[in-house]
DNA sequence: CGTTCAGTTGACTAAGGTCAATTCCCGTGG
DNA sequence: CCACGGGAATTGACCTTAGTCAACTGAACG
């Protein structure tokens, strides 16, 4: 089962049995039905997941009351709130499941011992924080210079299977857009017929 | 000189004078005349440097050959093009000075040195990252969250004398608006007069 | 003094938002 | 098996924000 996490992390630095066994031992198992919670708003982070099956999306409110789907998570991805898991702040965003779901999480605690002890870990703790880096600067990239065709183009051609498993409001939201806008976009894409 | 660059690293993880020394001896001073590169696009970033006098920007071109200015940067702030120093892609950006500018640079490959030697040095190198991503991810959400009129107020409250130093069209160009549309907001914000 | 270029303004356009009505889809209970 | 209910998705009509294009102003500087 944490097979998938060892390939994760040795993805990002080839990791050695006595760092693995170290780590392996701190992980615990949670499991989440669909509509429940990983994170609540206001509160501050005090763990990372690892999913291995299920998915997940983030939110918040917007000014007007609006729920704003923030970022959509799936298997063999790294599940946290990684700016109130950096800040110690509460975050702003609520995470919750949009199927029934299993992570293997690490605490926040367990990981800063390791980074604490560990070369290795601190290491993988950089490399970690700047492919969340990465992957920020693409969506805001993104966001400021691609159409909301683009990115609904590019959303899909990431997870194709992505409309069987997630509800379009929850896609126009991510995309930053409205549902009524990515019907919209969509029927401009494919004018008869129905994807 | 290297003072406000020791303050700055200090301020994210407190340094010991031995940590400092063996920083301290790879630095080196660059300086840049308004309208001087810092980095040209399609080159690979291969330094980090410390802006001790003047202001740069970071820009693109988007797909109308339009000139977009991704960041502004001054004084006793890192300056590099993070995505293609951890990528080691070449990078999208130019990074160009808005004035005469001086900079304390370290070069990538006596970072990482530092880095593989040091425990104090990888952990710094997690910090520096990690606020990165604060920094992404908070222009990232005042993108998709905010006003184009939300942006400029909070911009102009970080950086008051800004006006004075940067064009408006970079600055518009930065709050991800035209400058006539900038031009616009500030003639509704201060309707008769003149900032 | 004319050239240049940033900034402003006006008229029009385009993308996406808003509100409301309608249709589609799917699960449940009769 | 069918009818109904409820939420998702679509569509239409209209609105708002910002983009586009072009003309004009104004300050800076040789």
């Amino acid at each position: 089962m944490s097979e998938f996490i060892k390939k994760a992390i040795s993805n990002l630095l080839p990791i050695n049995e006595s760092e693995w066994e170290a780590f392996e031992t701190k992980l615990f198992k949670k499991e989440i039905k669909k509509g429940q919670y990983f994170l609540h708003k206001d509160h501050t982070i005090n763990a990372i997941g690892f999913i291995t099956s299920g998915s997940f999306r983030t939110f918040c409110i917007d000014n007007t009351g609006e729920e704003i789907t923030y970022c959509l998570h799936f298997e063999n991805e790294f599940l946290t709130a990684f700016e109130s898991l950096i800040t110690r702040e509460p975050s702003i965003f609520d995470i919750q499941a949009m199927e029934d779901s299993t992570l293997i999480c690490i605490n926040k605690s367990d990981l800063d011992q390791l980074y604490k002890t560990s070369h290795y870990w601190e290491c993988f703790g950089r490399l970690f924080a700047e492919r969340f880096y990465v992957i920020r600067q693409n969506r805001y990239k993104d966001l400021l210079l691609e159409t909301a065709e683009y990115r609904y183009l590019k959303l899909l051609d990431k997870y194709p299977d992505i409309f069987q498993r997630v509800p379009q409001y929850y896609i126009a939201s991510f995309i930053g857009i409205r549902p009524q806008s990515l019907s919209r976009i969509r029927k401009n894409i494919y004018p008869a017929k129905r994807s």
